[in-house]
DNA sequence: GAATGGCGTTCAACATTATCGGATGAAGTG
DNA sequence: CACTTCATCCGATAATGTTGAACGCCATTC
């Protein structure tokens, strides 16, 4: 795999554009160079470039810079061709518009889980996950789905990369998680009590091919209080039918 | 403005990543050296760094390469800033489902327009128009709304910076266009009559903020044929109902 | 099963290219 | 009007990206 060195100037690109990932604010060279530990110079060259290409804009009142619309290309590019993405997202929002919560989409990558979409609905509150964001998957809903429903060898190989406590209520011994897997197994369906961030909880489902293999998993998540003032098997039931639908929508 | 020179490793990974807007097909380091006109370790050096960020990743079967899920991180942090697109989004949703056709969101920038949000339904044919697409005002349903409500002398300055041909259908001198911008003024929407595709008819409307200038279009957009069975005056009601909403919604 | 060809990857030498400190000038502030 | 702050520009320097050649893996062929 890639032992090769990184090309720094596209490395450092890069992380400029990353910068703005949390609130796309506007953001001067200098306070760019600072968080980057770039000379000014450096950094007003990357951005230059990025802002020549249309991956940055200029505010001409202020001379700041944010993210330029040609980054909107790339990601819709990702979606679109993500056949899931497309089919799955009307699902999402019928979803989080009927409980009022927010709703991921997630895919598993490299042992970990990948949220690719996200839907919200006015009452629900802003959960802090990002599209993008990477996160292990013992300590999540939708990653639970995937350590129970991947081939057993796959399921264990992840686990064996290590399990901790995020939270008080993280599932971090084997043994639990077994169970706490043979229990999402039987079910169809996975529970985040906590276990990733206190406060939040969230129900979440596998999403399968026609040939029985998960391939996403989906979740309604919000804040502690209100995801359980919901019950439990009908929120359930909403996500498992919905994972189905989304399956006969792919047509895969 | 940037008149220095671009930083050459930093374009070409831009020119890498864009190679994968139209389709998101994976490519192998052999085809984009040979698109790029580059050496192959050269492009090596530039896919790698990519892929080592996540920008691309590998299929482990083939070698090939294709767009990572970091990129969707960058696209939906331009949208969430953006108050605009979020609060659209299920509003053309909406007029999708409603009318079983392709709604467009596009907001303008540097006299062009540029689309920022697209929403299809089962029924609407698939329209090459991509997010993230510039296009000129002036042969465009949005592009009209934006010349027929910015003020006079911006509008002009874009008209000015020419017209042209782009079907028959095409509006391409200033006169009939100031006539043509007339009428959208006081109907309060723009059709576009095949003049930017043949065979590809949309219907636009503007979207206001509370002090009245124009801050982004909305179009429903599908085969001629089928747009024409719409009955104009009830489609652009709905057009112009789904922009006010919006305002609303936005409470800018 | 040896031989061939194709392609991703690595390497080391070289020269281009990115980097940096310092200079410039515009905008804002007391 | 001096003074600060910051974006932008410039030129010297050396670090960095580029390149062709070579390696090794895999698949196909004979």
């Amino acid at each position: 795999m890639g032992k090769t060195k990184n090309i720094q100037s596209v490395e450092r690109a890069m992380q400029i554009l990353e910068l703005f990932e949390q609130g796309n604010q506007e953001k001067s060279v200098k306070e760019i160079a600072e968080h980057l530990d770039l000379s000014k110079s450096t950094v007003f060259g990357l951005i230059n470039t990025l802002n020549n290409l249309g991956y940055l804009r200029q505010n001409e009142e202020n001379a700041k810079y944010s993210l330029g619309t040609r980054v909107l290309a790339l990601g819709h590019a990702v979606s679109s061709a993500n056949l899931l993405a497309q089919k799955a997202h009307p699902h999402l929002q019928k979803l989080s518009f009927d409980y009022q919560e927010t709703c991921l989409l997630a895919v598993e990558e490299n042992g970990f889980v990948v949220y690719i979409d996200k839907t919200e609905s006015p009452g629900s509150i802003s959960i802090n996950t990002r599209i993008g964001t990477k996160k292990e998957l013992f300590c999540t809903g939708v990653g639970k789905c995937f350590l129970a429903f991947l081939p057993p060898q796959t399921a264990n190989n992840i686990i064996g990369l290590g399990l901790r406590k995020v939270t008080p209520n993280t599932i971090a011994t084997e043994h639990e998680l077994a169970e706490e897997l043979q229990t999402i197994h039987d079910k169809g369906y996975a529970v985040d009590r906590e276990e990733y961030e206190l406060g939040i909880r969230c129900v979440a489902a596998p999403i399968f091919n026609k040939q029985g293999e998960i391939i996403a998993s989906l979740s309604l998540t919000g804040p502690a209080g209100r995801i359980q003032a919901i019950p439990l098997d009908r929120l359930a039931a909403s996500l498992m039918e919905t994972a189905s639908a989304i399956t006969r929508d792919m047509d895969i």
